[in-house]
DNA sequence: GCTACTAGGGAAAGCCCTTTCCCCGCGCCT
DNA sequence: AGGCGCGGGGAAAGGGCTTTCCCTAGTAGC
């Protein structure tokens, strides 16, 4: 690899000249300078190696992203608004995959802290797992006890500003629509309970449910994984307990049309025998049959604000912004058919 | 951030010592030291700086990967499978979404080597664009000069070892399964004509439609952005230029997705006015209604074949792997009502 | 004509690590 | 007892770049 110095030699001048016409420094320099080492830089195919480059300059601008999974929809979203103000502010992003995995995540903390990235950014389920939260916090503070600037995305008690989409909420107004429909037996596909989303959204539900005076009993919860298949299991697993229910209110998309594929393998119509609500309103969700009702979170707009948050002047305490969900009302929920 | 240089201030080690025990380097250190120096990398939270190292160390671990989106499923297997054998050799991946643009492509070209990565693997189809495969050419080439190695996914005419996804095959197997249903009007939904893709899919579509004794006229094929709102679009336009038209062949599935929306708007069913084709078999494509026929490539293994490739002893002569595609016969085909 | 600047360029000191080379002292062998 | 080998540790030379500081001319000002 041609490195600064043969590009210097060859067009007979310092490695200072060099770097700073590669660099457009304010310094002026000449033309004829600028132009023999524009050539040589042409001729050499030289590219300036970025690890020295970092290691020599002070000011870091890359940001690290943890997500659980950016080819997943909801992270996908928010990657996308993230990346926006990140290229708008002259910032390179490194997204890090945890696929759930809470030691991964901790990993990819270290790994974005050696890799000097100006702040982190954490998106995504927490875990009930006190001790894990424990080890990132300490991870986390050690980061921003050096300068470093960390964001969460829906993550309780951690260090650093957080943005929180309405989980609680959003659980809370599919909750009340489905109530409202007037269905009485109610099954939830959850995801795993140790994911926080998990239990925030139940949360809502039960607030629902105990605004018009229902219940909402742990059989009639069946857990699986986070995925299209985990949905159809699951309501495989409800429907076996109770053939009465009449809604199943999925706590993702994914795990909604799951949902959806094993109601029709049992012969059963959504919405007419069943109607099926889902959660993220996943580009998809508008492209199935019949097209769920869901709730949308500004997944966009959520990226963004933490990337805006993480490159703010950093404040004196930690800030949290709530963003609001909304019911997207779509042919999946009815009215029970009684 | 604390240094190498505190941590073996600390403990009141060389430098030399701290980095033998940090990196595990076979030299041999006594206990007494080592149970120092990881006191004091603990008390300082010290975390090695991975630019320095990179600087430092002469062998590279990370390969770059060039998709166009990551966030779409048919990159995100291909990334699957890559990253599985990445982290079975011990490297780390640096993906980058060119957003089927062009120029970033050649940027993140430029952005990997300045990164000193080991290999680029670019994936996802070509453009038809002599001057930018040209330029493409000259940066892989001198990346490859220096020892750099280079392996690309469905890119005819590039500096590298190749993987061929069968893509004209795969058109052809498709258009086959269509034409021999029996279909006489069938209608082609293409993504744009500058993708290789494209036109390699679009000529084994050809090839079956000649082998039935039949033409693929060019007002017969509408060309529109790859996503489901082209497919969408795009089907529409057939529609109302040829309302005969019996099946629609889409060039890959979120298109297929869009064609079958739009059919649903104008009230015509699918397969019984209309049949649908797709191409790549995105997990979603069974769970659509009616679910899919489409042609499946074998994603994941591409690109773990790929990356394989590029981690290889080089070869004198660049090596180029094909692989087959398969239809997937789903509902979404069946024959003319006539 | 002399000083005082300024523009343009170079030398060199880092940035933080790895790794080679070297040194010291100990135990072993003869 | 002396020489040798080796285990354990340190000094220092990079690795490729940025940036400060300094120097030299040339220019403007009086």
């Amino acid at each position: 690899m041609a490195t600064l110095a043969d590009v210097a030699r060859k067009a007979g001048v310092s490695a200072a000249t060099v770097s700073r016409i590669v660099n457009g420094s304010p310094k002026i320099v000449s033309e004829e300078l600028r132009e023999r080492v524009l050539r040589a830089v042409q001729e050499l195919q030289y590219v300036p190696n970025a690890h020295a480059q970092l290691l020599a300059r002070s000011h870091r601008t890359t940001v690290g992203v943890i997500v659980h999974d950016v080819s997943d929809p909801y992270f996908a979203e928010i990657t996308r608004g993230l990346q926006r103000v990140a290229s708008e502010q002259g910032r390179l992003v490194i997204i890090c995959n945890s696929y759930r995995d809470p030691d991964r995540e901790l990993e990819y903390v270290e790994l974005l802290r050696a890799h000097q990235v100006e702040s982190i950014i954490l998106a995504g389920s927490g875990y009930h797992d006190p001790a894990f939260t424990k080890s990132l916090n300490a991870k986390l503070s050690a980061y921003m006890a050096t300068g470093g600037r960390v964001s969460v995305v829906g993550r309780h008690k951690l260090a650093g500003d957080a943005v929180m989409p309405a989980n609680e909420e959003g659980g809370y107004l599919i909750g009340s629509a489905v109530f409202s429909a007037g269905h009485r037996h109610v099954g939830v596909v959850a995801a795993p309970r140790q994911l926080t989303t998990t239990t925030d959204r139940l949360a809502g539900l039960r607030r629902a449910a105990r605004e018009h005076h229902r219940t909402l009993p742990s059989k009639r919860i069946a857990y699986a994984e986070f995925d299209r298949d985990g949905g159809a299991a699951a309501t495989a697993a409800l429907l076996d307990a109770d053939p009465r229910l009449t809604a199943i209110v999925a706590l993702n998309d994914s795990m909604a049309i799951g949902a959806l594929s094993a109601l029709r393998e049992r012969g059963l119509s959504v919405p007419g025998d069943v109607s099926v609500v889902g959660f993220d309103d996943m580009p998809i969700a508008r492209d199935v049959t019949p097209p769920l009702t869901t709730v949308r979170l500004p997944l966009v707009e959520i990226g963004a604000r933490a990337i805006t948050m993480a490159l703010d002047a950093p404040q004196p305490s930690p800030r949290v912004e709530e963003v609001p969900a909304e019911v997207i009302h779509r042919e999946s929920l009815a009215e029970p058919r009684d």
